[in-house]
DNA sequence: CGCCGGTTTGAAATCCGTCAATTTCCGTGG
DNA sequence: CCACGGAAATTGACGGATTTCAAACCGGCG
């Protein structure tokens, strides 16, 4: 069989190996993929809003969070998606903000087709279950990081996933310290001088806000 | 076919219709059954620690608490369990310490033997896939909840949750003031003082350091 | 050149943690 | 039934980390 405009754009798939698709038969690949939709995101678009209709799909690129907004107001930033992580619920309605941190490109499907890719495909499901099971575990150890851990332990382990994602210890902070702070259950004028101070100490290395060196 | 010892076993189960095993056929519930574990706990009692190549199972009375020790020596409990709660993963050792915080009653059985029932019977790896779920959003829940939420609106969400638990308004507390400033990541001296100002408002009537009405 | 979002820095206030002393509760045994 | 002892809980005083409020400072982009 010929391959199909589908099947190239799946291929060349920044995260073909690390999405849940990954476990897709080529068929079933295609199938799911006409009616897949492609959006990219800017800094601060809103993808889905707390209890939308919403799509469900993989993040391709950039960093979205989901975030509850307090009664008083303030952002918080309950888990951040990197690229390759699944964005949404099979079925269920999203029960955060999604939003992008950075400029972003997600690849979206209608969950009730993605649901029935599920159905047909047991070895998905699987990676689906594993993965909740992680994004489970990962939300109770911020829990502890975020509560037990102080300002800069907490400012400490977000550089450290950070670094990760970029992939070298110098990168430009793809974040704001804003963001940094609703994640971290902080305020930016204390990230702000926490990061002074693990400059002070040698700990982390600047140029300018954005471009920083901080070896694990 | 004569109802066995396993049958009557299950049938009587305090948490029948809750647990994941409701999702079993009979024959299958008695397979399962045939090496199922049970075990009583006292207050204090390790069911699992990290790590632990441990069983899993369901929760039939009592309450559980998932906690981990932070380097300093101190408790964040990163969960609670109630009955009818599974306890632990199917596929993975538990990534933190299983303790009871009240007398407990589980029923376990050995991780294979519970992942063979899972292939079998979709329906219940469908639930199990949505509590994982389930547990994933409680955790980022506690996220907001203990990050943004004052001392006292710890308190209050912790008592609404017991009082959940027991069913009435007014019940004994089933966990020490240490127990909850765990939970909360607060220390006990600040649960206390909490508690004290509550009542002094009258959002909170006590008679004795356990007895206590609460009214959401 | 000058705005403007983002960041840094400062000073004061606040909430919670730590340390420490009592008090209450409750089970046990006389 | 009462007395005792130890665990749990309460209360107080103090200190410290973080927030809050406020001002100044960058740095990119029109």
């Amino acid at each position: 069989m010929a391959k199909t405009a589908a099947d190239l754009i799946c291929e060349a798939c920044a995260v073909r190996d690390r999405a849940l698709c990954s476990a897709l038969s080529a068929d079933e690949l295609a199938t799911l993929n006409r009616h897949s939709i492609r959006r990219s995101l800017a800094r601060g678009d809103l993808l889905f809003r707390e209890g939308d209709d919403a799509l469900c799909g993989n993040l391709i690129a950039g960093i979205l969070k989901l975030a509850d907004v307090t009664a008083d107001g303030d952002a918080q930033t309950v888990a951040l998606l990197f690229p390759g992580d699944f964005i949404g619920g099979v079925s269920a309605a999203p029960r955060h903000d999604i939003v992008a941190l950075s400029a972003a490109q997600v690849c979206l499907f209608p969950r009730a087709l993605f649901a029935s890719a599920l159905e047909s495909h047991r070895r998905m499901e699987k990676m689906l279950l594993a993965r909740t099971h992680e994004a489970m575990e990962n939300a109770r150890g911020r829990l502890t990081l975020l509560l037990r851990g102080s300002a800069e332990a907490r400012v400490e382990a977000l550089l450290a996933d950070l670094a990760a994602y970029e992939g070298s210890p110098t990168f430009d902070l793809p974040i704001t310290r804003g963001d940094m702070a609703d994640a971290l259950g902080l305020t930016l004028e204390t990230v702000s001088r926490v990061m002074s101070r693990l400059k002070a100490r040698g700990r982390l290395e600047t140029q300018g806000p954005k471009r920083v060196r901080f070896a694990v």
